[in-house]
DNA sequence: CTTCTGTGTTTAATCGATTAACTGCCGCGC
DNA sequence: GCGCGGCAGTTAATCGATTAAACACAGAAG
């Protein structure tokens, strides 16, 4: 591989290293003269010289690598999306990232902040995959962004999904369609998973807003997976007809695909008998399901950006606050007005 | 952060920077006196002292860190499972894994495999996500390892799914059951993508060991979503019926689920009226479709298990031939016997 | 003919470890 | 009493860049 150094460069164009460090630097390149410029590039480019980082990364303290600890990047499809943005903002500014998978373990966690801290990266984005609340761990360097978590403690830059708006669009989509009988198929109670009860918040303001009383018995819990939403849905069904939803707000895409297979069981056609909206349009499932269906987008890609924008000093961040990033409303064929009462 | 240098050890333990370096990394314990040792390591622990990895891999020519660059992370739920099997050994043997995503541009390739050379990564893994032949780009150190796809050149340690053996798996648990007319969804034609052919060998070598003849109309082809599989799916309906098979094999598990969709819009149930198998494994799709999908998994952790043990040179490998990785059947419950001809 | 002022380039220190070669000392054997 | 071997460490070179400070030379000013 490359073992031509600077020096050799610097013999082969007739000057110093010092030269040709200011030269391909661009640092002080008022100071060479044009023609010895020329001399140094062509003689770098003729031996395939190749900066060594290491040595550069020494001398000026920065190694123009960031570090991104994760939780779980293997099980969910989300984490490639959160990756991607990083990864594509810290190309565009010269820099790498080194990623670590921590399995949600402390050890591993701990193991991984020192080894990326001894590796010096210039900061460090400490992400989670499902937006909580989390205690910084120990070791954390300053300049450390926080990724789809916030901080119990506060005091660190962090970007987490507006997950009560989300509610709030989810279920005015629903509103706006004519439903006033609106179910919404939750999570298990979990306090540190707090996306669950921010969305509750925004499905409760806008039903508020429409003036419908909430009805208790239309909001009903699951575990997050097909399985979890299917019997929260049959629950559902086993209500008396009058109390009965005409459209469901569900916690995640699996979840609503689980109603989609309750509403099919149970001869439903959606969206003409059943209105679904889902929440964080998987690609596997939202866009791939018949009839595809309309969800709230997790804005992965764009939070992963912010992150690394910060992480790279280009971009300003509240410290005391987290930034709630916005969930764009996707569209597609799971919404329709309620079914008109039998005998039209 | 850690400004603590090692001569600050030094000082503190009252010893020369070489005594400590040779007590923390271990080397020539045996020439350095139990007290002395037990100085050192009090007074770096009492000072908080860390290693400065870039140093240490300026003089050393190792950094232990290994490039890793990818076509697509973010596309595909797949990806993670690689990146986690990557992680895992590189992390159990002290090494840490810098990722670049390339968006399969190959500008953005050139780039990345320029930036991790000149990071001095000791190896790199180049990987693909959907198993391929491709062309070894310029500029790969010699100790690459591909992953998910193999250099039409050969030449290279490379680790591929066993795509050929995964359709007869496939197309043998089909047959064990009973079917006789068993169809293959196939992906679009297209000569890189090798896992396709591969997949069909298979399928074809099943049937002639069962004594099958191969129906070409049996085999049809559709884009490798749900749209497609359904699509295909419904070509093979339209089949006279005693022409129509009992059993289909889906090229991945997307098209599967558009076979599902096909089916039920028919009337169909699985699997008493018509048997399916996929091919994947995708966790959101395989095991919450209803009913859960029989299917054959890609060994993707285990290939990056496998690719990072080779670039760690903790494993061996052959550079002529690539690896072919076990694609192994998970049963659930969509394939069963084929209907009883009407009237049994 | 000095002294001064810029240019253009070099010298050398530095970043923080690793490690080959060396030193000083003690004890032992003859 | 002298030399030799082994122990317990130290000295100093090295990895490959960056960069402040020094320097050499030319032309202008005095």
């Amino acid at each position: 591989m490359a073992r031509v150094r600077m020096s050799d460069v610097a013999v082969a164009a007739g000057v110093s290293t010092a030269t040709v460090s200011m030269v391909l630097s661009g640092a002080g390149s008022d100071r060479i003269s044009p023609q010895t410029q020329a001399r140094v590039r062509e003689a770098a480019a003729a031996i395939g010289y190749a900066p060594n980082s290491v040595a550069r990364s020494l001398r000026t303290q920065r190694t123009r690598m960031i570090g991104l600890v994760s939780d779980t990047i293997a099980t969910t499809p989300f984490a490639g999306r959160m990756l991607a943005g990083a990864n594509d903002v810290a190309r565009d500014h010269g820099n790498l990232v080194v990623l670590v998978n921590t399995d949600d373990d402390a050890a591993q966690e701990r193991q991984a902040i020192q080894a990326l801290t001894g590796q010096r990266v210039d900061a460090m984005i400490y992400a989670r995959m499902w937006h909580r609340v989390v205690d910084a761990p120990a070791g954390l360097p300053a300049d450390t962004v926080f990724l789809d978590c916030r901080p119990a403690q506060g005091g660190w830059p962090a970007v987490v999904p507006d997950d009560r708006r989300g509610g709030v669009v989810a279920t005015r989509e629903l509103v706006a369609a004519g439903h006033r009988r609106i179910a919404y198929v939750d999570a298990p109670r979990d306090d540190e998973v707090v996306a669950s009860r921010l969305r509750h918040e925004g499905y409760l303001e806008v039903l508020a807003e429409a003036g419908i009383t909430p009805d208790p018995a239309l909001h009903v819990r699951g575990i997050t997976d097909a399985g979890g939403g299917r019997a929260a849905t049959e629950e559902l069904f086993a209500l008396p007809a009058e109390r009965r939803p005409t459209a469901i707000f569900c916690f995640n895409d699996r979840m609503a695909m689980g109603a989609y297979t309750a509403a099919y069981r149970r001869g439903l056609r959606i969206p003409d008998d059943l209105s679904i909206v889902g929440y964080d349009d998987q690609q596997l499932i939202a866009a791939e399901i018949d009839p595809p269906l309309t969800t709230v987008a997790l804005p992965h890609y764009e939070m992963g950006r912010w992150a690394m924008e910060v992480a790279l000093g280009v971009r300003e961040s509240d410290r005391d606050a987290p930034l709630l990033m916005d969930c764009p409303m996707i569209r597609r064929d799971s919404v329709g007005p309620p079914p008109t009462p039998a005998g039209n």
